[in-house]
This record gives C-alpha cells, structure tokens and sequence, in this order.
DNA sequence: AGAATCCATGCAATCGCTTTCATTATTCCT
DNA sequence: AGGAATAATGAAAGCGATTGCATGGATTCT
C-alpha cells in the first residue's frame, strides 16, 4: 500500500483525478457532495499532495530562500522568525541558508538555490554588488539592508532614531560625543556614522570619532578602552553586542554606567535587554522588516521583470538604562 | 527563450535528453568528448536541473525538514549552523521551521513537511509524546534531546560533566550547593537535576534545591533571589540563560562573583562567553550533535522502517570565570 | 570470419499533479 | 417548447527529469 494520490481517491470516489484537484484547488467547480465525499477519503488515506509534482507542473515551489550571513549572530533570528511567519501566510515555506560569513558561500548559495526556490532574501550580504547581481539574474530576489539599485531592497533607516538619541543624551546634558564606528565595509556602518555626524553637526556639539571597530565583543572592549582615552561623556557605539563589549570593558576598569558615560547602541538585539545596565538602542522593526521583504519578494515572483522596489522602515529609539545625565563631576 | 531543460541541451549537442541526464548523473556512462559537449551547453545556457521534476521520479526531496521550538534562543543558531552543513554535504537542503514555542505548532508543521521533505530533526520538542509519534509516523524522524523509545534520538548527555562541574567547585573549597532547577516539564531539565543529585549524595555534600525557574533571564534573576536567600556558596544553573539571569540579579545586589558566590551553567552559549563574568558552564558539542542527527535521519531515510537508533553525546565542562575559591568569610 | 561482449546512446514509460477542452446533464429565457 | 447559457465532470496532454530496455557499432575471442 503505497503513498495516495489523486488516484487512489478518485478510485475511491467514482470520480476522476481532475475531480479530485479541482476538490482541492478550485473547490467551487466541484458540487458539494462529491467535494465532501473526497475531503473525507483524502483525510482516510492520510492524502498529502506531492509538492514535487505540483512544483513540476505550476511552476512554483510555493518556497523561498533566505540567506543570511552568520545565522549565529544575534540580530538574525529575529529576522528569520518574521520572514518565516509571512511566508507560511503567503503559502510559502522557507529554506534557510547560513553562509557562515563567507562572501563566495553567499553567492554559491544564490546560484544553487535557484532551482528550488521561487525567490530569495538576501540578508546584509557580504558579497560584492557585481557578484550579486550576476548571481540573482532572473531570480527573483530582495536584499536586506543593502541596497542596490537594480536589485529590490528592503532597509531599516536608523536616522531619525539616531537624531532622537543624540537629543536625548543632549538633554541629559551631555555636550562631548564619541562615535565608535563600526566596519568600513559595512553599508549600515557608514549610514550610521553619516547619520550621527549630521546630527552632531547640526546641534554643534564636539564627535570624537573612534574606530573603526569590528562589530563583535571583543571589537567592543577595544572601543570601550578607546572611549576611556578621551572624554567624551556619551558614546555611540556601531551596533548592541559592541555596545556590550564597551559596556563590559567599562564595568571591568570600575567606569559606573549611565554615572560616569552613557552608552548608546543599534540593532535592539536581544542582548540589549539582558546585559545590566539594560542598552539604550535603536530598535529595528524586524517583524515589519521581514513581512515587508516577504510581500516585495512575492510581488517580484508574480511579476517577473517588475521594476525593483526599494523600501526603508524607520528605526525607533528606545533609552534604558545604558543613559543618563551627565555627571556632573 | 524559456528555462533550459535537459531537451534544450538535447538539442543543442545533438544528443537524447536522457544521454544529457546520464551526463549528469552517472558521467561514467557517457563518452568523454559527448559529456565535456553537454557541460559546455549546460553552463553556456545556465542550466539548472528542475528539483521539482526530478523529485518527482526519485521520489526524494533532497530536502530535510528542522523544527526548533524557538529559533530566538541562542541554544539552536550553533545547531542550526551544524546541521546545515552535514545536510549540505549529503547534498540536501535543509527547510527551517521556527515552531515559535507553541506544541501545537510544532506537530501541526511536522504535518505539514511530510510531503515536502525526506525526513525531519525535531529538537527538543514541546509537543507530547503521542502527538510527536502520531505526527511522524511514516516520516523519517530524528529527536534531538528528547528520548522517545519509538523514534531515533540523539541527545547530550551532560551528566558526566555536571560531575566534573561540582568536584571543580569541591576542589574549590565550596561545600554547600543550590541547585537551581528547570521547567519541571523539560526531560533535559529533570536530567540535569538527577545528576547534580547524584553528585551531591555522592559526595556527602548539601544540596539545597530551589526552583523551578523557567529557562529565561527573568526566571535567572528570581533565581538569583532565591539563592540569596540560602547560604550555599555555589549553584548550578539549569541553563546558561537562567545563569546570566543570576549573575544579573547578584551583580545588582553587590554580590560579587567569584568572590563570594560560584555559579556555573550550561550548554555553552554564545552568550556564556560574553557575559561578564564569563560563564563556567558545560559545553555541548553542537557540531557533533548536529551532524550526527543528520546521519541519523539519513539512515532513516535510506532504510525506511528501520529500528530506531539512539545516541548520546557527552558534554564537556569548561570552567571560566564565574567560579573559584569559596570566599573565606 | 563469425560469435560473443561491451559501450554509448536512444526510445519510451513513468512519477503525481494541473489544466484545457470536450462532453453531458441541467436550468433558463423568450 | 426549442435553443442558449450554465454547471459538473471526464479525457488527455503535458511539466522535466530518470531509467529499464532495446539497438547498433566497435572490440575481442576462438
């Protein structure tokens, strides 16, 4: 006794196989009647459709890949729950791919998975623009927090949230700033930089700039020790976990936090709540994020060729316990 | 100019579409100068095999599924991490399902993957035994961390290196214990406590037992409270979150650690290492694991019912720097 | 040289489903 | 009531690959 199919429950029912899709997939071409006695016999044999079969003759594998850098990094499996979620509404499964930081696995990866998917995601790649681009020819694809002209993306724009924090550091009376930036390469380092420069600019207040750091912990404790050299009383670091790193460098030479400095992060990760003192940060709308790189990415796939869609979701400021008024040392 | 298929290639080389199959399957079949010829067509026209078709007639999905109850704890990336790459290396590609810490979810997806994949890894499942066994029957399964007489297993076994956890604290001079017990639901919880018992009576020493506290940081702090409350010098933590959960609570307390309490943790977050002090916590060998459940289910896959297959790994305790000497006070 | 092998290749069936087109049976309109 | 529109179903042609069997040519053996 095989797996069923449509046979086995058209046999079962008198009807034909086409009866049986159509009871499926357009029910409201089969009579009511038939349509129950079907349901009823699929739910009996345990009935799955064979997705490969399906895929083989509409085209679509009703499944998208996500590709993300470094799945271990914090900030992704958040990401990765909102993008799974739209998609299973949309029909669509999910197939995860970790390019465990390298720039040539992410492209490999594009490239092989063109075949079994109707569309990618591609998360903050590493890869070069060129590389990417080739790799995503004719496959639908949306880049996240990378932009690019030809392909679609989907941003989150921290801008305003980092002018709002640098209000809020400057009404806690904080007049001298560090900003600890983070990699060169990175396309949201130099956004943030750009943004925390203007801001400083426009409000006329001192910016040491410090870096640029690796965005990692240890990069963090090195910014921190940098931090301590000057005497900038407020910091913006590139992301939470070297905002944590500072955060634990500062705490280890006996430097009180929000007391002594304040310390701002980005991303809103989880860490950001659980490290004491709590991370004043920039929240990222993750679940819009991916929703939204989701809703681009089908509307790429139902319109091949489509002009590519770019879109930014604001970042939010949120101040916890990382900031304080200045000490008044 | 449609999709390349095995036809066009076909075509193009003057060959039959299934001379251009074989040259890709089983190259030692075709004549050197032949399969060099449809190489040369294949890459010149960017063919890509249909998984869909070629699923189709196989009848395998090259596909496995992974169900994690909760892709935010930073537990399951590592896993994750592992699993794809042994997947990858038996050329399959895995399908991530984030059951977002409903059971009911999670059978509901186990369900669902049936017809999409060759075999599924369930970690640490929620769900009852029943539902899980109802839901995989027929479909190759593996268990991770979840002993079910019925399916395959593969799990980490810590209670070896919790020993070795308490004669460190011992060799310490630490003489009086909390155990800081978890989810009472959880099998790896209930584990965990049976061996730090076992210890204890072992050793002649006191074993103070508190809890349960649920698997997060807020249930670490309360945790921590309680633990403030006894006058043991050391704890064990269920996991390493709850274990930052508790250096938190004690940190903002004044309680300073190693100086005056020891606590250890486990599983070996990423979190462990970066929290300060850094985590003495027990280590699972995630790649190990991971790629070991996937050989599993490949067995699985390759002899379906087959006898179930269970494997325990062994933990491995690393001490940091959240324990030492017990303070002479 | 003729038979026996072997190698490279082609033919055609098949996997399970969707979908167009044709075919009835039914209902509606004038 | 006769013909048109409508509804429910079936027959059959693919979708793109794999694979068992058949074939014909080259090679080898005796």
């Amino acid at each position: 006794m095989s797996k069923p199919t449509i046979y086995s429950i058209a046999q079962r029912c008198g009807v034909s196989a086409a009866t049986v899709s159509r009871a499926f997939n357009r029910p409201e071409l089969v009579s009511a009647p038939v349509r129950e006695q079907i349901m009823a016999a699929a739910r009996e044999l345990g009935y799955q459709p064979s997705s490969a079969a399906r895929g083989l003759v509409t085209g679509r594998a009703e499944m998208i890949g996500l590709v993300v850098p470094d799945i271990t990094n914090p900030f992704f499996p958040l990401l990765v729950r909102a993008i799974q979620r739209t998609a299973e509404r949309m029909g669509s499964s999910v197939m995860l791919i970790d390019a465990e930081e390298s720039a040539a696995a992410e492209v490999r990866h594009v490239a092989q998975l063109r075949s079994r998917v109707d569309g990618v995601i591609v998360a903050s790649p590493r890869s070069s623009s060129a590389a990417l681009r080739e790799a995503a020819r004719g496959l639908p694809c949306v880049l996240l927090n990378r932009p690019l002209r030809e392909l679609s993306s989907v941003i989150c724009d921290n801008t305003s949230a980092l002018f709002d924090a640098g209000e809020h550091l400057h009404k806690h009376g904080h007049r001298s700033f560090a900003l600890l930036a983070g990699p060169s390469a990175s396309w949201a380092a130099a956004r943030r930089s750009q943004a925390i420069r203007r801001w400083a600019r426009g409000r006329g207040v001192e910016l040491i700039e410090l870096g640029p750091f690796r965005a990692t912990f240890k990069g963090g404790r090195q910014a921190g020790a940098a931090l301590l050299a000057t005497d900038a009383t407020a910091a913006f670091a590139f992301d939470d976990l070297t905002a944590c790193g500072v955060l634990a460098e500062l705490a280890g030479r006996g430097v009180s936090v929000p007391g002594e400095r304040s310390v701002v992060g980005c991303d809103d990760v989880l860490l950001a709540r659980t490290v004491t003192p709590s991370l004043t940060t920039v929240t990222a709308p993750m679940d819009d994020l991916g929703a939204t790189a989701v809703q681009v990415l089908t509307r790429q796939i139902e319109t091949p060729g489509g002009p590519a869609e770019h879109v930014a979701l604001p970042g939010v400021f949120v101040a916890r316990d990382s900031t304080g008024p200045r000490s008044t040392s």
